[in-house]
DNA sequence: CATGAATGAGGTTTCATTCAT
DNA sequence: TATGAATGAAACCTCATTCAT
């Protein structure tokens, strides 16, 4: 069966490109500077992904399913929802905080314009059950009655907004974080 | 003689230049779509901006500028902290919504990683006259407590996801633009 | 054991190259086309060609083996002169009708720039009872006082000439078969 | 008006790459060789023709028409048809000995592949006045009743057979010429 | 021996910028 | 100053060939 395509080198690939489009941008990042930072071939590249723009989507799917891991992980299902917002919230913030690069990464891909429709459709997939666990809170009127997109659009927006400006100013972090949890729920929550 | 001689061409470049950006992204945007589409020669655009560089930034400062103008536009210096709030959210979100492109060329600009920092200095020192006036607001205790900075980063966060929104269905767009509103509002209103 | 395992998948990569190379030119055709056309691996082709140029020079062999096979089928030794011609004019043209892609494959071969003169020697060779049993003929006054090496190429030139109308024109194609022979016998007999 | 596309460049290219194609093959053949032996930059092969494909068909037009010029100067239009027939067989057969590697390259770009089915039509229009002067012959009954396209079909791979071997034999050369035009008369004559 | 992943040298083309006109 | 041809450094991707499995 000679080489299998190997399950690491992909990883590394897309890691890799992670590493390399934070840096520099997109733009500005040759797929040669990503094969070298992955330690393979300027050609093995092409054969984990056909094309520049497949590699931008996968590393979409594979960053998106690691965030979604990371909100699932240890979700107070069964919590009252501030308890599970607040979850989120952390988990969320922790995860950017801890990958700082894959994050600005995702930015840049989705800023990109290469991104398919389907691709960001099956990421938002991966975020199915944080969204359905919430829907039930929604109908159980403890959120303000609004459309669940709309609420879970402004979560993320509040998120990133904080997150910014924990990086701008690591001293007061951990306040920031706490600060910007309440203000969204004060937003959000019903009654 | 430090400008050269047409303030129009100038003007003219930049918009061309905010139309392509939005159209294909910063990365596939070549200088020469910008001239052609600005109605100059390729070698012309240079005469007006030193670098590429320099006419992301000064595009940048443009837009700023503009949106920056819109919303004083009318400020209720004198009204209450809830209305003033309320024309900068209208002013914003009418703004973006009259000025798709502008407003796409703007994100694609924020995210490309050209601008100077000395640019995104200026381009907030715009926003100046907006945040002392908040400011005021916020000693008088009608606003949470929260870092001015913090606020206002909500706020641009809380718009952004909900002209995401509007954008995507635009049947309810005057709807959910009032309910962003409310769910700012609750989450900073002070007492 | 200087042959590997299987004529039969030698065979094939040939009758593989002989097909893309028709299609696409050799120019334009990747050895993995060629392998995936025959049914095995990519590397595989490489154990029984050493090298792209010498896969082609085994077509053009392989195909100039065929040809010669062709016209000597039930060559007419002992007739006169014409009706050995008309032996070989039908045989080739039948054959290239028969094989048209082996025919586009061995003009791409043959202008490709990468035959051994060696190759060509020995794919002359081939032909050599051809020509001999012309050589008689042509001692016998029977045709024009020619060199051999001359009166051959003619012949080659006006069928391939003859060829490329009779495909233009399937209709007519039996009619110009014929005639194309009458002008060349017509300048070629002695007499 | 900034500097004019200079068709003496233009020319240089064409000319370039007429030589680089005959000695290496089209394939084999990198754009950049062509610049350099033009002695241009990489790119600016590119402001001359957008594509490799482009210079390729713009170069048989080139060539195309340089030979119908050779052939139509000094036509002996009011000649009897054998003059005429001899014109334009030493014209064309002098036109290759004298530029081998335009020849070449001609041949390499008829077998390309690459050329537009509009560029060969409009290539063939050269031909159109040598065409119908033959035609008027045909009528004439000094030629053998035998489709036009036939005729000339044979004409031109009688001339690059005859080259052929005038190559291979220099020593011949003249020789050679005057036998291939008699051995083409014989078959073509009328009557 | 068969496989197909790995390699890296090139190939064509784009594009920011310069410079002759 | 305006023009647009000229430049040449990359960029992305292909492909003949090698080599681990």
């Amino acid at each position: 069966m000679a080489r299998p395509l190997s399950d690491e080198k992909r990883k590394a690939i897309l890691d890799a490109a992670a590493r390399v489009f934070a840096e520099r941008g997109i733009g500005a990042a040759p797929t040669a500077a990503i094969s070298r930072a992955a330690g393979i071939a300027e050609g093995s590249l092409f054969t984990y992904f056909k094309t520049k723009d497949e590699l931008i989507n996968a590393l979409y799917a594979d960053i998106k399913g690691e965030i979604a891991e990371a909100l699932l992980h240890g979700f107070p299902r069964h919590e009252d929802v501030r308890t599970r917002f607040q979850h989120i919230w952390n988990s969320y913030v922790n995860w950017v905080v801890a990958h700082r690069e894959r994050h600005l990464a995702l930015l840049q891909v989705e800023t990109s314009g290469k991104l398919t429709a389907q691709c960001v459709a099956s990421g938002a997939e991966a975020f199915a059950e944080v969204l359905r666990t919430a829907e039930e809170a929604l109908s159980g009127g403890e959120l303000r009655a609004a459309p669940l997109e709309f609420l879970s659009a402004m979560l993320q927006a509040q998120m990133e907004a904080t997150i910014k400006l924990m990086e701008a100013h690591p001293g007061q972090a951990a306040e920031y974080r706490q600060l910007g949890f309440e203000l969204l729920w004060n937003g959000v929550k019903g009654k």
